[in-house]
DNA sequence: TCTTTATGTGAAACCGGTTCCATAAAGGGA
DNA sequence: TCCCTTTATGGAACCGGTTTCACATAAAGA
């Protein structure tokens, strides 16, 4: 049932050595040998372990991808735009989730654990609230990271994220400059959010920039859950605002429902803008306006980051923060 | 920087075995040198390798899930339920995806290889379009083995996949005795697909039982692309039907925009259902009447019979076939 | 007191490859 | 012809653990 190379080696009268080099291409092997060490090979339908393989090489050809799901509109995207380039460069991607139930300092040790125990080659983290001190300890442990979806400030490490900023400035430009709004809006995050901190901070540079005075009474702290939209809708009614950005879509189909429900005309009464552009915003009624998050691209650049680093012996190599930048879709 | 096994045991004055026994707790240890042997682990920060621990054990503790993508709102939901399980068990999961594009000859060259090189314990494999003799193939390998999605007959291996059948039935029935449609069109989804097959042949007997007799000329040929749901909503509307069923909710949402786009009212004039309840069913307008599918139970279930065959020395377990139901939900 | 039996420990083999090194034959240049 | 590469090959060490086995000692039973 399991034949190693030894038995093939035994079979071919050579040693160990040369079945290695004719099966590599590394080092000398005669034609013949070679020939007939590949015929046996072909014959015995033989295949390294590549558990003794990873051993002798201390390296596994494994990256962790790890994230908190892999539901909904966004990992997904995530996941194959970083299968996508491992496997092109025959990396294997190990996945590893944490639910948010879970408490965080059990998620960090178990991504720490697997690091250390080397499992993997390296490690993209999507960990959305990880603190300094873990990063730090992270990157300590000498492996290749590269930290995704947060600026982590003073430590030095590689991370990829999105140009929420950007992209929250420019949706508000939209909104004031093409539709002419005035009172807009702003439904956030929750507070620990760093993504909905900083389009908070876009609206109200916009605001700033237009000559706009920012009203904070027209702040409402979400939680980015469709529930949390529903609730504020109400507020953001009596406060008679033209249009409502939510910091993401999820909130602002909650908004959209809500004042279906009291029989408000969406993009005409008052207009509506998301953040995120997940796959069903398109398909709603009407079809949402909102920021698209190249999340592909995120997952792609994560893997080639990794890469990178593994393949780099120059250990010191400075660390990149690498933004990708978000893009407007207008469709109401 | 790297630490090992050998080093713990010199710093305690102790052989390897020692230290292996004191960290896995098997066979005898003097409580005192287990004692200083843990301290020294701590002080020292050391874990083992599992490279190693891999090769010598011969088990990855890994197992595979093979899937043709990760984007969409079906496969992030048997990730996670896979994942989910595995952990669990202290199981990892490797992810390996391909892209439609791919040969399907290069696709499967690659998963084989994969288990070949016994770099996991076992595998779910989630190719629709798969053959025996692939099957035949990727079971004769000896692993682990579970194929997601299909039924596959004649070929001992266990299989999971989703009461396509009876989900299409209940559907029609619900169609035929509670709305009391007689005429009622089907759209089907590429020739090669088993799902649509399965739910075509619900369609059939759903219509004999009720008494109605089966019109071949009420098979429209779709590719589950939202573009074909258009195409065929004319030829429906010229065949005069009651009721459109699609068999998925992509086509289906295909079919609403063009009859909106004519001017036909939804719901009224012409019914629709879809099926895979996918992520926005509900929020289109109107709200889709369609037929859930229990991805997340998928993975799941996948998980949980890898690791029912991995921890079973039972090699001759009679293959199962899981057959995860349906659920119909009424919308519109 | 004399076996048994339970407990504790280290040397060495093993998992299945890769790689270093010594050795040797063949070919090429002076 | 002599010396130096280049080509070929096998033995042995190594990667870092686990596991078997032999042996020693202490506790328990007869």
């Amino acid at each position: 049932m399991k034949i190693t190379m030894k038995e093939i080696a035994k079979m071919a009268g050579v040693s160990k050595s040369t079945v290695s080099r004719a099966l590599n291409g590394s080092g000398y092997v005669s034609g013949e040998k070679k020939d007939e060490i590949l015929k046996l090979v072909k014959i015995h339908n033989y295949v390294p372990d590549s558990k003794a393989i990873n051993l002798s090489k201390s390296r596994t050809m494994t990256v962790a991808l790890i994230l908190p799901s892999t539901s909904g509109p966004f990992y997904g995207e995530v996941i194959r735009g970083f299968e996508e380039i491992l496997a092109m460069e025959r990396y294997f991607t190990l996945l590893m989730t944490f639910d948010s139930q879970e408490p965080p300092q059990k998620i960090r040790e178990r991504y720490i654990s697997l690091i250390r125990s080397k499992r993997v080659d390296g490690a993209a983290i999507f960990d959305p609230e990880v603190d300094g001190e873990t990063v730090k300890e992270v990157i300590n442990l000498g492996f290749p990271i590269v930290y995704i979806g947060e600026s982590i400030n003073g430590v030095s490490v590689d991370t990829i994220f999105i140009d929420n900023f950007n992209g929250s400035y420019s949706m508000m430009d939209h909104l004031i400059k093409v539709h002419g709004y005035n009172r807009i809006g702003f439904i956030t995050g929750p507070a620990n959010s760093f993504d909905s901190a900083e389009r908070l901070r876009g609206y109200k540079y916009s605001l700033e920039d237009n000559h706009i005075e920012f009203n904070p009474s027209l702040v409402y702290r979400g939680d980015f859950t469709k529930e949390s939209g529903k609730i504020m809708t109400d507020r953001c009614l009596a406060d008679r605002v033209e249009a409502i950005f939510s910091s993401n879509d999820e909130m602002a189909l909650g908004v959209i429902e809500e004042l279906q429900r009291k029989g408000v005309k969406v993009g005409k009464d008052i207009a509506i803008a998301g953040f995120d552009d997940v796959f069903w915003s398109k398909y709603i009624h009407p079809p949402l306006t909102t920021v698209h998050q190249p999340m592909h691209s995120i997952g792609k650049m994560a893997a080639k980051t990794i890469l990178d680093r593994i393949n780099s012996n120059d250990v010191v190599k400075t660390p990149m923060r690498i933004v990708l930048s978000t893009r407007l879709i207008v469709r109401n």
